[in-house]
DNA sequence: CACACCTTCTGTGTATACATTGAGGCCACT
DNA sequence: AGTGGCCTCAATGTATACACAGAAGGTGTG
């Protein structure tokens, strides 16, 4: 079995992704430790990576509670995956390792065909996009950018679960990130650049277009204090 | 007084950039605990912190070192800061935020009456950057991308005390940081980026340079192994 | 003489007990 | 009735004790 703090650590965090721990739940040593039957040690050190990952921050002083998440983020955090994203694509053109991309194109171009299913699509669409990342990950061959971009995803995660792409915005990514991995085939790193930043640009826009969608005429639905209430209801 | 945890971790991060801690030297929990006076727990949260900031890995297994500092990793870091850096500037030649860079231009145009005096002005010159760091940080608004950034800047700093930059080379630089300024000012963020990537062009192949003189004909100096063996005397 | 196994021992991972500080509620006073 | 101060309590920060695993050394055997 491996550390309970890893454990707990990798629990957490998933709820935290998944929206299962809302922004502003407080995360209380005591009740983790009972939650998962591991002692408070631990816990804390879980606590000190959430911490580290920007997932929990702490609430005045004493406790710490889940980080919120708010629309004036998003823009913030895209301008941090901008930059990332940008210089990543940049660096893997000029690395020249083709296979892994040239394999990303066949199955980007089959896309279309995928996303006739509404659903079973999407998923195979995003793992299709977790190839991607992995691929660029593995190009770049850069632990500081690859792990800064780990950070970014991290965050992105959480986002993902507010923004319910529509299958039409995912046809368009997919025809963006087809041009990028081309740019990279080519080994046009420039390209590359400039094409992910307008995916990122196009990406953007739709997210917050959901997320105004999604919150309608209350733009306070993800504010921290409004979360925060509306899980005390449970406690 | 502050948590102990706290302290520890910053004497450890101090000691570790200042290469007090060579790189490869072993960090052990009871050792620590016994020279700080404080228990294992805060130190356990100490290097925890260490590990996530990059400072310290883990050692085959078990244990804990000081993670190793080798010229390659210089190129790769600087790959990350060329990005992070450029599109901080970017965004602040965009938030017209001009006061403190209007304050800047003035010092940096006097950083070459600083420098006639040969170490005092060193030191004034680094504040000096240190301050254009605060203003870009300020003048950015982005708690994700100041956040990326300073994780860069920590692993700058162990370079800093490799790197003997020569006063020619401070006065390039503080052409190139006045250009960057004037970018901002003017508000020509595209000029802000592209000035920004010249100067860290420029920084890294000075630093690489000083790298190779100061390894000279031995380049396994900070090797790790090489570091651990001359750290294994005083055990 | 070399290799493999066993023993021991050091160091990490976890649990629990103690200390301390900040928050919230209650009571007395104005 | 409102407010200020005190008190209690709960949660965090720290110390210590215990469990376990990996490494080093020694010894026995082939």
């Amino acid at each position: 079995m491996a550390r309970a703090s890893e454990t707990a650590y990798a629990a957490l965090r998933e709820e935290i992704l998944s929206w299962d721990l809302a922004p502003g739940t407080v995360l209380a040593e005591v009740e983790l430790s009972g939650r998962f039957g591991i002692s408070r040690t631990p816990v804390r050190e879980a606590l000190a990576r959430l911490v580290a990952d920007g997932l929990a921050e702490p609430q005045g002083g004493r406790g710490l509670v889940v980080s919120p998440v708010e629309a004036e983020n998003v823009t913030e955090l895209f301008e941090l995956r901008q930059a990332l994203e940008a210089q990543a694509a940049s660096l893997a053109a000029e690395r020249r390792e083709l296979a892994p991309f040239r394999a990303l194109q066949d199955q980007l171009r089959e896309v279309p065909a995928l996303l006739t299913d509404p659903d079973p699509g999407r998923h195979a669409y995003y793992d299709l996009v977790a190839r991607f990342d992995d691929a660029v990950d593995e190009a770049v061959q850069n632990p500081f950018l690859v792990s800064a971009l780990s950070a970014v995803r991290t965050h992105l995660a959480r986002l993902r679960r507010l923004s319910r792409d529509n299958p039409a915005r995912l046809l368009e990514a997919a025809r963006e990130h087809l041009l990028i991995v081309d740019a990279i085939v080519d080994g046009d790193a420039r390209l590359a650049a400039d094409a992910t930043r307008v995916h990122l640009y196009r990406s953007l826009r739709s997210t917050l277009g959901s997320l105004d969608r999604s919150l309608g005429g209350n733009p306070t639905l993800i504010d921290s204090t409004a979360v925060r209430e509306k899980d005390a209801t449970p406690r």
